[in-house]
RNA sequence: GGAGAAAUGGCAGAGUGGUCUAAUGCGGCGGUCUUGAAAACCGUUGUCCCGAGUAAUCGGGACCGGGGGUUCGAAUCCCUCUUUCUCCGCCA
């Protein structure tokens, strides 16, 4: 959420960058604006009565004291039609309040001034590359036969089991997932990163704190009994850790991270892209959080690059890095960087991460501010999440790239976890 | 699931209808003293909204777990929800 400030001050110049995410915000600024004025306007004549009824108030009190009744009986009749009209005021502070919210929450983040105007994936831009991608033999095999082949993941089992989209990860394919997440968490612990384990499941206040609610709403498995949702991305509930808090300065950057599983309805979306590993309802995620100081937040973002590149090629994986251009961002990023793993059976790039800096846009759904010493106002944090990494996708590539005839290689660094270093 | 108790500032903790403008202590910040530090002493202290001002700041309003109510007036009384603690039950 765009803070009223920003719109108030530099209206012409939000219009201007929201173009650059094929956003015409125009005609919504505006009837924010109008919505901005009305409230204050309330709000002056409402704290106005407040202020004589509190006086009345005093005077009653102090004339009650002294013994004067009859003239605290006369106050008294005084205030019915204040009170009447602070209810009225009251209640059309609350209406206006809950419209200008309602509004403001539709308008997306600006886009940093970075950020090359785009359609879609085809405008984004490659920002470096590295691994090599090698030619695989002839026979060489996707990953879905892959895992039937060496029996290690099950599709048809979690569809008896659940349905389509969670599947069962059997023997070394078990292994091997719980290698990479230890992995990733032990690499992610030397960069200085805090391990938290949340829940998986988290409320409305959180799905909407992180701006999953409401334009995600239906991305999202509901548990209705009790009006829970379960986690698309640990990015939730790691977020909210710093919801209505303040931070002393000091303490910036905080990075926290977080192993946990992933639920996705991804409603609508077949076809020969999602087979196998490529999408599922439930996945397994690390995932890296920085609340950082405003004037730091763009060297954080290149820190958890650097730091996501390293993972990849440490596995060994072709990889390039994408700036996304602003009609391929999501709503609340400023700027985003793209991780993509070759997928050598698929012949395709498989989207891995996605790295991105919030600027201020989360921290003012969060209110999750700052103090910085001697200074008077509390400041928004900027908030910054990556993927560090998302598992799937990385089996998939690990799987198709590493195949032999005799077997998959299990990359150098993730033997030590596996306890074993071929699939056979 | 049953019975009882509680929720107050960064923390501890007083406050049961009207100078609460929330006592006091600890902590934090600034200062005096000191070569420096500690101790002692003095001062200061939260968040949000509206208005005035270039600004320092000033004025008004809201906030004592959340929401609602009673009253001219609520931290204080009532209703409701949530959470925590104690005891019992159940349980990996």
């Amino acid at each position: 959420m765009l803070t009223l400030n920003l719109i108030r001050e530099q209206k012409d110049f939000v219009v201007e960058r929201l173009k650059i995410k094929n956003f015409d915000a125009a005609s919504l600024v505006d009837k924010i604006l109008e919505l901005d004025a009305i409230r204050r306007d309330t709000q002056k004549n409402y704290d106005a009565i407040l202020a004589d009824i509190n006086r009345i108030s005093k005077e009653i009190g102090e004339l009650i004291r002294s013994g004067k009744k009859a003239e605290a009986d006369a106050a008294k009749t005084k205030t019915t039609s204040l009170k009447e009209e602070s209810r009225r005021l009251a209640e059309r502070l609350d209406e206006i309040d809950k419209e200008l919210r309602s509004e403001l929450i539709k308008l997306p983040n600006l886009p940093h001034e970075s950020v090359s105007p785009g359609h879609g994936a085809e405008n984004n831009v490659k920002v470096r590359e590295g691994g090599v991608i090698k030619e695989l033999e002839e026979t060489a095999l996707p990953h879905w036969e892959l895992i039937k082949k060496y029996d290690i993941i099950d599709f048809e089992l979690g569809t008896k089991l659940t349905g389509a989209g969670f599947p069962v990860y059997k023997g070394k394919g078990a292994k091997l997932e719980r290698a990479l997440i230890n992995f990733f968490l032990d690499e992610g612990e030397k960069a200085g990163y805090k391990e938290v384990l949340p829940p998986i499941v988290v409320n409305e206040d959180s799905a909407f704190a992180t701006g999953q609610l409401p334009d995600k709403e239906g991305q999202m498995y509901l548990i209705g009994s009790d009006n829970y949702y379960l986690i698309p991305t640990a990015e939730v509930p790691v977020t909210n850790i710093f919801r209505d808090v303040i931070l002393d300065a000091a303490d910036l950057p905080i990075k926290t991270m977080a192993y946990t599983p992933c639920f996705r309805r991804e409603a609508g979306s077949w076809g020969a892209h999602v087979r196998g590993l490529n999408r599922l309802h439930q996945f397994d995620k690390v995932e890296i959080v920085q609340i950082a100081h405003p004037d730091h937040s763009y060297e954080a973002l290149e820190e958890m690059v650097s730091h996501v590149e390293g993972l990849v090629k440490k596995l060994g994986l072709p990889y390039r890095i994408m700036k996304l251009c602003g009609g391929d961002m999501s709503f609340t990023s400023a700027l985003t960087y793209d991780f993509e793993v070759w997928s050598g059976a698929q012949k395709r790039w498989l989207e891995v991460s996605s790295v991105s800096n919030f600027e201020s846009f989360q921290a003012n759904r969060l209110k999750c501010r700052f103090r910085e010493k001697g200074g008077k106002q509390n400041r928004l944090v900027h908030t910054l999440n990556g993927s560090a990494l998302a598992l799937p996708r990385i089996v998939a590539a690990l799987l198709e790239n590493n195949q032999t005839p005799s077997g998959i290689i299990v990359p150098e660094v993730l033997a030590k976890y596996t306890g074993f270093n071929i699939i056979d």
